[in-house]
DNA sequence: CGTCAACTGTTGCTAAAGCAACTATTGTTG
DNA sequence: CAACAATAGTTGCTTTAGCAACAGTTGACG
């Protein structure tokens, strides 16, 4: 089985530009039929088998696309986070204090809604895969708003884009404070000038 | 473009054993994708290229499935009329008088259906590709059950499957009169008698 | 009338998906 | 424990689908 080749000149990992639409189409069947079993059972108890026999295709195809169902998880919450945070805001739209506060706020809304996927006691929390993927869109949006103005670019991003990832875990475990959100935002604007980094 | 190989040792039309998923699947978005469009447009002002963008596949594939739209359109029509009378008749269960009522109102119930899609003027009345699909697999029927009966079975399942797709229509465009149907089963049988063919 | 745009049907070539078969691993049930 | 069934990955080869390009047709509009 020979890989579908990536279109590598795609800006984006969600690009689809230019992608044989029968890699997009398979890709789709995969994603929606686990998402349908997803919603009706476990993770652990989904097979590759379920996967390929719901969206009908082979299950070669699969490891074609995905290196296992792990990979496939992955790809999908990051899929679903960033059509979400496409909705709020634009990749290019700059680093102000109401971006940050928007990103902060994506992420709580995204995180909560995958509270109830992971209970493993009485305890909800999320998924650290979810957590992982999340961060990592954070990240990207974060560097690439940073890149004109910052000298520290590597760890200034990683210190913002954890911050707003911690904080909107947070507040998706607890939503009783949602006012203070504006001060953690404060905070970090406070700890951002420290490192001569300053918002519009 | 090389042609998709049909299963040549299919027992029927609709026999999807043993068929390559990837036809089966591009059968699936192409008829789909047509219905859809019929729904909301005129069947003349649909295209080629509508069709294949909606079912998101590309126009040549069309033409190893299909000859033309209107080749599309006799098999929709033949294939959900073939699952409608799936639910309500076997292939195998015989020549009876009650099995020809049934078969009789099936096809009446089919072509009520369609009545509204083809409205040229104010009379309501059914498309002639319909008309010709559905007598081609009432005759399928009729022939089958037919064949261990019949010494003349050409002209007695022409006679036979004409006349209920003839009652079918007549009975779709007007509906008031239900009870008729069983007078039209006695004149069906009588003329039957005359050509020594006998119901059980 | 012409010309412009869109559609039809067809082709050779390329790329993706299906299939069968295989090894290896993991349960699970007598 | 042994034997069984089911799953996970992988591979070589076959079949189907996509693509781009082409000539021919149709229809609308100035």
């Amino acid at each position: 089985m020979v890989m579908p080749k990536e279109n590598t000149t795609a800006r984006s990992l969600f690009d689809v530009e230019g992608i044989d639409p029968r890699i997009l189409r398979t890709r789709k069947l995969i994603t929606d039929s686990f998402q349908t079993l997803m919603a009706e059972k476990d993770f652990q108890s989904i097979s590759v088998r379920n996967i390929t026999d719901l969206a009908t295709i082979n299950r070669a195809t699969f490891y074609a696309h995905f290196v296992d169902k792990y990979d496939l998880f992955d790809y999908v919450i990051a899929y679903s986070f960033h059509e979400l945070i496409r909705g709020r805001l634009t990749h290019s739209c700059g680093f102000t204090t109401n971006n940050l506060r928007l990103l902060l706020l994506t992420v709580r809304d995204y995180l909560s809604g995958h509270l109830e996927h992971c209970t493993p006691g009485n305890q909800k929390n999320i998924h650290p895969y979810v957590v992982r993927q999340v961060h990592e869109q954070v990240h990207e949006f974060i560097q690439h708003w940073l890149e004109p103005i910052a000298d520290n670019l590597d760890a200034a991003a990683a210190l913002i884009s954890w911050a707003i990832t911690g904080v909107g875990i947070h507040y998706s475990e607890n939503k009783t404070h949602e006012i203070d959100a504006d001060q953690m935002m404060t905070v970090l604007i406070q700890g951002l000038n420290g490192i001569d980094i300053t918002l519009d």
